[in-house]
RNA sequence: GCGCCCGUAGCUCAAUUGGAUAGAGCAGCGGACUUCUAAUCCGCAGGUUGCAGGUUCGAGUCCUGCCGGGCGCGCCA
């Protein structure tokens, strides 16, 4: 158990003997400015009320009659915290605590029904751009920190492939298909085809594949062939660009399927029977503005076929059939009028209403040369992410992405950020990892085999590098109970500056037997936690730089 | 116009969800390598946390109103 949460049932003991009084809630957390202590807390000033006493008087009453062994010292400060600061001896222990956990310190065991994770799910329409490419890096990150937290999470991934934009992709390709035999393709609107060179990509791989077998056909029988080619390319493409960047799924779920399977027929059917849809101007509504959203909306239209809307709720319903707990959508903020809609076709459904939860993660805003950059796949001037990970490394991106919060927008600065990858922060965290494993090589010992932590007294580098890698399984918890990415980067730029500095002050291969040995126990601490960290978020944790 | 989100150092971002003197990294200036990796460390400078009120022992954090920015508000996906 955590010092704060062995801290806390000490205090509210010592507030049941000295008030008598059952405290529900004990705040404990580590001060910013180490001179107040290792741990402290603020019961005295947050409970003022039900004490009726100055909280100074309050404090000193618990520090009184707090039993706790494992504190050296605790004293009152300020208008009535209490501080408290724990014996060396018990922080070694704890370091050979962590060292028995090894790779799993910090990790819980995953128990309880798993919940689903869908996130990137971007059209297999083309390349994933830099946007799909922080989805992904946050995604794939909170899919390991919520399993790291304890919840088992399985990751799916949903590819449109039924739509409308699947045509135009289709007659995209075709069109440059034709081309190549200097042949035309007639499309009824040639404005709305995309003109990214990846479109002649497919063109040119159909025609190594098939050869002209397309152009004698009739469109009506070519077509859906060549829709299919180019989905399956852009697929193959897309999870190849994920698998770079080690973001990993469960499972890829093709909208298609709902519909071979008779699903969305299902869904309309008891969606009448629900008593919540209607008919008007000739389409089939949904009453959604009754069930939270701000409007109807329209799930088939006036020429019988759906609108997106049918398909995802049905979506949504599979996955509430398939038995997870609760199914969490992480989607780009520009589909922000989404959720709603879904919700309400759940709620109609009778589904319970915390099944489905959303996460929007902002957009990237893309820089160049201190200007922003518009861009669209219409215009055709997308950065994709392989061009991206070209330039900076696989490392450096993930790192980058998740290192602000997904609440926020991000600038991106190409090239600022090639010339800056030099001095990215995740240089820094993995170059402290890789001075510990030259240390370890030069010691010729391996961190596994760090035996017992001999106590002893701590230098105050060491207390703090001890602190801060106690303080890890909090961290994790925390960001999986929030669902937020970025904490661990900051912690690990925390971690990672406490060991340089501990490095910097301190040898570690000195001739005493015993601080020889505690300090190797504090380098394999820390080397264990930077690797679990660094895993969290999808990156490398290297041995040599 | 309505709804949701965001305004923190010159720049990119944190801040243990209400705690003590708001912190890092870049950029700037000045120091530290005969010793386990200087991709490091130490110091200096940089702020009315968009503005104005309010809540309380205490506010970057919560409430209200403004200002500025983003996104959403299709029988598109």
């Amino acid at each position: 158990m955590s010092f704060e949460g062995r801290l806390a049932g000490a205090v509210r003991d010592a507030v049941k003997k000295v008030y008598d009084l059952e405290l529900d809630t004990v705040h404990v957390e580590r001060p910013n400015d180490p001179e107040h202590g290792d741990f402290a807390t603020n019961v005295a000033l947050a409970n003022a009320r039900v004490f009726r006493r100055n909280p100074r008087e309050v404090a000193e009453n618990l520090v009184g009659a707090l039993d706790a062994p494992y504190v050296r010292e605790a004293g009152v400060a300020g208008p009535g915290f209490v501080n408290f600061r724990l014996a060396d001896e018990v922080l070694c222990a704890e370091i050979g605590a962590l060292l028995e956990a090894g790779d799993r310190y910090g990790l819980k065991e995953p128990e309880g029904r798993p919940f689903m994770l869908e996130y990137v799910s971007a059209n297999p329409t083309g390349p994933m751009h830099v946007g799909h490419g922080r989805q992904a890096a946050y995604g794939d990150s909170l899919a390991r920190i919520l399993e790291a937290a304890g919840r088992p999470v399985y990751r799916e991934y949903y590819f449109n492939d039924g739509g409308n934009q699947i045509r135009i992709l289709g007659e995209s390709v075709a069109v440059q298909y034709a081309g190549i035999y200097e042949k035309g393709w007639p499309v009824a609107d040639p404005g709305a085809l995309y003109p990214g060179e990846y479109v002649r990509e497919i063109a040119q791989a159909l025609a190594d594949e098939r050869g002209e077998a397309y152009l004698g056909m009739p469109s009506e029988k070519a077509l859906p062939e060549i829709q299919a080619f180019a989905t399956r390319w852009c697929m193959d493409d897309i999870e190849r660009t994920l698998a770079r960047v080690r973001v990993r799924f469960d499972n890829f779920f093709n909208e298609k399927d709902l519909y071979e399977s008779g699903e969305i027929e299902a869904l309309i059917s008891e969606l009448e029977k629900s008593g919540h849809v209607y008919e008007s101007d000739g389409a089939l509504w949904l009453d959604s503005s009754k069930l939270g959203d701000d409007k109807d909306r329209v799930l088939r239209k006036q020429d019988g076929s759906y609108t997106y809307m049918a398909p995802d709720v049905a979506y949504h319903r599979n996955k509430h059939e398939r038995g997870f707990a609760t199914a969490v959508d992480v989607l780009g903020a520009d589909h922000a009028g989404y959720p709603p809609r879904i919700r309400a076709g759940l709620l109609a459904l009778g589904l319970p209403e915390d099944f489905y939860e959303v996460e929007l993660v902002r957009l990237v805003k893309l820089v160049r040369e201190g200007e922003q950059v518009k861009f669209s796949r219409r215009a055709g001037n997308v950065v994709t992410l392989d061009e991206l990970l070209d330039e900076v490394g696989e490392d450096v991106a993930r790192y980058f992405y998740v290192r602000s919060s997904h609440k926020s927008e991000i600038n991106f600065d190409l090239e600022l950020a090639v010339n800056q990858s030099d001095e990215n922060p995740v240089f820094y965290v993995q170059y402290a990892h890789a001075r510990i494993s030259s240390i370890f090589e030069r010691a010729g010992t391996a961190p596994e085999d760090v035996g017992n932590v001999p106590a002893g007294g701590l230098a105050a580098e060491e207390r703090q590098l001890v602190l801060e890698l106690l303080d890890f399984p909090r961290v994790v918890e925390n960001a999986g109970a929030r669902r937020e990415a970025h904490p661990i980067p900051t912690y690990l730029e925390t971690l990672a500056h406490r060991f340089h500095q501990f490095y910097t002050v301190h040898r570690v291969l000195v001739d005493d037997a015993d601080l020889r040995a505690r300090r190797l126990a504090l380098c394999a601490a820390t080397k264990a936690v930077l690797r679990t960290g660094l895993d969290l978020v999808g990156v490398a944790a290297p041995e040599k730089m």
